[in-house]
RNA sequence: GGGCGCUUAGCUCAGCGGUAGAGCACUGUCCUCACACGACAGGGGCCACAGGUUCAAAUCCUGUAGCGCCCACCA
């Protein structure tokens, strides 16, 4: 016998064991093409344990997996761990700060080795973490970033669009986070909303005069190399061409025209740092005659060099802006301050201020990828759901620019880029390898591209080397995901089988960043998308949609909400709140609903169970050996709800509307079973119809397990095992087992039959409820019947309506018994008996109901005397209106009937 | 500066052209032999505001206000 409540604990870890075991999770290329249903799972950074975020999106992937593996698709899950370049550098740096280190105190074989063995550790939490979340991942296939598989596709690909020019090395502009000591892509700069100043000053001119700029980052001024102003600017039009003199540096510069400049912004005059500020190197680059380059005066790490000037070379940026201003104010050459809001760029994984450097770095050309995506996106070979996301997505890729690929850290993928040392003129053991000196290099480099070091140079012939010390974004291992965890670029049957993908599943933050240059590798190498549609999901935030965050005390931990509620709940609680592309509040109090719910099904088992001898009848009890004429009402009901409901979770679920599906059976389970039907089926278990009836709790109950099982894999797993036997089926497991049957079972005289039963009996029971009536008492009540069907509908369902409102009696009767309450419900008027009711309260109920009924006779009455209306609205409408007016106006005159004889005494 | 989204019951959110829904919270009666993680009944909404389209609008269109997100080189 179950237990009466559900205890998840020990159930979780026997299907965990049992799934495993079974191998369900296992796909094997082969077999029909189109069965295939494969998903490659985000892979997490290795980092450290999973979040709730992390807890979303595999959820929402097992339920995809588990629905189409019980539906006969060869599902294929696999999974993997992402090395996470500067993220997971960061986390190690942190646990050599702990030890008073930092990497550079160990060299970079042995900072390497650490991190193999922390993310050694990291995979295998995660990967249990997963396993403990019921994910159905294919544990053989489980793939990391940065093993040897996808070491080689990395490196295939890097060399692949070497040879097709994509790849160069470029002097540019680089994002550059002084934290984390390495250039950034312009997506992994984020944008912070920030108080600030604005500094007005002047340029003096030496033949005099000059002209006032403002600035919001003072200490750049050291590498002012001109003033900008706009062409059309009559204030400044006869300056342009004037000479300028640095006033701390004695530096000529000049004022330029430039149209960037805008007239009305400030002082409506720029001061240029080509060295130190996009824009502005843009500006150089269109006046490189009339203007100096840039000037390199803040460092790699964000100190002033020596090329600042005297007293400004070596002090940090802040104390250098703090000097710049002092010696502005003290040369009377600072005209005003004013508070300006503007917004700063921040590095995306240490939210440190970026420093705009100029460097030598790695750099893709994007936009011929990004044309092919964009052809996949709008002529419908690839979509995102919800469709709102096409814009965004499709606008990126119009707008795309060249990607800086290389990183100045050392977790990653080597760049694959040997230098010739005697062509570039460098020695060897070039000490000039330090990291900054490189990154200064301007000259043209001659190199090769491959894993090793190569055997002679193409040029000159030496086989003496030097590899670039910088490694590839994270994200270019990433992009090549899909292709990768099957082998790529070997052909192997994996590739050929299980590419491309069917679905991925994943959050909008990284649409750009991931999904859309998988969607760019994938279409370039294989001409395929490597999936076909991607399902958006939204963030877990806190309960008022903050975002959580350790700082603000508002994370929930999964691990400790499984263990507290059980997995089940746990997966519920996100699955029915997954509303597409829409973030989620969460709370602990979000499991609260899911966790009940749990024992709710757990219950409704038990009873069934209960219901059932001990021994299976042979061949179970099954839909198919009922003999149909002898269903009741109630059971043509069940099947016919338990139908219509299945075919809309299959609707939504194809939709990859998940809270909805998941509402649906919530709705039938709870609402529709346990409260009406197995409260049906009590009464009859005692009696001659009980097998059939038996065959009917059983039959619905398994159909909904099934349907369930996605979202609650343990509980559903565990209550199937003690069914199986009474359905008449014999898999080992549910996933194994036939979907629920979609057999006809419509019956919509059924339907509509119960709805009026359940009219009356709520109207009764809530006449019990007004008058406190317990709910042990059994009372007597009379009805009268306007005409032969409503009698018949009382008649013929005379068990439920007594069983179900909990009546010692009801029979017909014209008038109204003494002690009694009327309650009227479509052609039937019931009076329920009460003993010592107060005629008076009776009254003022009845003319209050009567009050409402009229207010709604009048309102159907005023449209159904609207001319247009009765023109123009469909004939349907028009006939349910008059339907209701009808019901009403009926009740309406039998309630007036009864205040009348009230009143008469 | 563009683009997208949100504003519905105390809270968190569904619904997106035909009489307002869910979960949680709340009130009343009940430990009715599956479940008090329960049953039954109930209270509670000018569906942000202003216009428009329509026989009909929470639902479509336009505008306004507030909030949020994404993108963008404004010193």
């Amino acid at each position: 016998m179950l237990d009466k409540v559900y205890q998840p604990r020990e159930v979780e870890a026997r299907w965990t064991a049992a799934w495993k075991a079974a191998g369900v999770a296992h796909a094997e290329a082969g077999a029909d093409p189109r069965s295939r249903y494969v998903i490659v799972i985000p892979p997490p950074n290795v980092t450290g344990a999973l979040h709730i975020g992390h807890a979303l999106n595999n959820t929402l992937q097992d339920v995809l997996v588990r629905h189409h593996r019980l539906r006969g698709r060869q599902t294929c899950w696999v999974p993997g761990t992402d090395h996470g370049g500067i993220a997971t550098q960061n986390v190690m740096e942190k646990q050599l700060k702990a030890e008073g280190r930092t990497r550079h105190d160990i060299d970079r074989g042995e900072f390497l080795k650490r991190m193999q063995a922390w993310t050694a550790e990291c995979k295998s939490t995660i990967m249990g973490q997963l396993e403990r979340l019921g994910c159905l991942l294919d544990m053989g296939r489980e793939a990391f970033t940065m093993d040897d598989v996808r070491a080689r596709s990395v490196l295939h690909a890097f060399q692949e669009f070497a040879k097709s020019g994509l790849i160069y090395r470029g002097e540019r502009m680089v994002n550059w986070c002084v934290r984390c000591g390495t250039a950034l892509s312009d997506i992994e700069v984020e944008y912070e909303e920030q108080k600030g100043r604005l500094w007005h000053f002047r340029y003096q001119c030496p033949e005099g005069g000059g002209i006032v700029v403002a600035t919001t980052r003072p200490e750049t001024m050291l590498g002012d190399t001109a003033v900008a102003v706009h062409p059309d600017d009559a204030r400044y039009k006869s300056l342009v061409g004037r000479a300028l003199r640095h006033p701390f540096l004695g530096r000529a510069m000049r004022i330029v025209a430039d149209t960037y400049v805008d007239p009305a912004f400030g002082t409506g005059a720029v001061k240029v740092t080509p060295g130190h500020d996009p824009n502005d190197f843009e500006i150089w680059q269109r006046h490189k005659g009339e203007m100096e380059g840039p000037i390199r005066v803040i460092d790699f790490h964000g100190k002033m060099t020596p090329e600042a000037g005297d007293g400004f070379a070596g002090l940090s940026r802040d104390q250098a802006r703090k000097l710049v201003v002092e010696r502005l104010e003290a040369e009377k050459l600072l005209v005003r301050t004013e508070e300006h809001r503007h917004s700063v760029g921040v590095c995306y994984r240490c939210q440190q201020p970026i420093e705009p450097l100029l460097s030598c770095q790695w750099f893709m050309k994007m936009r011929p990828l990004a044309e092919k995506a964009l052809k996949a996106s709008e002529d419908g070979r690839f979509k995102l759901s919800p469709a709102s996301w096409d814009e965004p997505y499709r606008n990126w890729l119009k707008n795309i620019r060249d990607w800086c690929l290389s990183r100045q850290i050392w977790w990653g993928h080597r760049i694959p880029v040997w230098y010739c040392l005697k062509c570039n003129g460098l020695s060897a053991g070039e000490p000039a390898m330090s990291q900054s000196a490189w990154r200064d290099s301007k000259r043209e480099m001659r190199y090769e591209v491959g894993a090793q070091m190569p055997a002679k140079c193409g040029g000159c012939g030496s086989a003496e080397f030097v590899q670039d010390p910088d490694v590839l974004d994270t994200w270019f291992s990433s992009a090549l995901w899909p292709l990768s965890v099957f082998g790529w670029p070997e052909r192997t049957r994996d590739l050929k089988f299980f590419y491309p993908t069917t679905v991925l599943v994943t959050g909008y933050e990284i649409l750009h960043l991931w999904v859309a240059r998988m969607q760019m590798m994938g279409l370039w190498f294989e001409g395929k998308v490597p999936f076909e549609d991607c399902v958006i999901h939204g963030i877990v935030r806190d309960r008022h949609g903050k975002k959580m965050s350790k700082s603000l005390g508002n994370v929930v931990d999964p691990l400790l909400m499984m263990d507290k509620h059980g997995t089940d709940a746990f997966r519920f609680s996100l699955a029915m709140q997954a509303y597409p592309g829409k973030d989620i509040p969460y709370s602990e109090d979000s499991l609260k609903g899911p966790r009940n719910f749990a024992n709710k099904i757990w219950n409704s088992t038990r009873f069934v169970l209960m219901n059932l001898p001990e021994r299976p009848p042979e061949g179970g009890y099954r839909l198919d050996r009922l003999d149909k004429s002898r269903l009741e009402l109630a059971d043509r009901w069940i099947l016919a709800d338990f139908q219509a409901m299945s075919a809309r979770f299959e609707e939504r679920m194809a939709a990859y509307e998940f809270a909805a599906a998941a509402d649906e059976v919530y709705a039938f389970l709870w609402d529709e079973f346990c409260d009406w039907y197995v409260e049906l089926a009590k009464p009859r278990l005692a009696g001659e119809d009980a097998d059939m009836v038996r065959t009917i709790l059983v039959q619905a109950l398994v159909g909904t397990l099934k349907l369930l099982h996605c979202f609650m894999p343990y509980i559903t797993e565990e209550l199937y095992q003690a069914l199986k036997a009474y359905a008449g089926e014999d898999a080992p497991l549910l996933l194994l087992s036939k979907p629920p049957s979609l057999r006809e079972w419509a019956a919509p005289d059924a339907v509509e039959r119960m709805r009026a039963v359940k009219d009356i009996v709520t109207a009764l029971r809530t006449v019990r409820s007004q008058f406190n009536v317990p709910p042990g008492l059994q009372i007597a009540a009379f009805y009268s019947a306007k005409d032969a069907s409503a009698r018949s509908l009382v008649a013929d369902n005379l068990s439920y309506i007594l069983h179900l409102s909990r009546l010692s009696s009801l029979e017909a009767s014209e008038k109204r018994p003494p002690h009694s309450v009327t309650t009227a419900v479509g052609d039937l008027v019931f009076y329920v008996s009460l003993e010592g009711i107060d005629i008076e309260d009776e009254k003022i109920r009845l003319k209050k109901e009567i009050g409402r009924l009229s207010e709604e006779i009048r309102r159907c009455d005023e449209r159904l005397s609207d001319k247009t209306f009765m023109d123009r609205a469909p004939q349907a409408e028009a006939l349910k209106l008059r339907e209701r007016c009808r019901q009403a106006a009926a009740k309406k005159a039998a309630l007036l009937d009864i205040l009348k004889s009230l009143e008469d005494g």
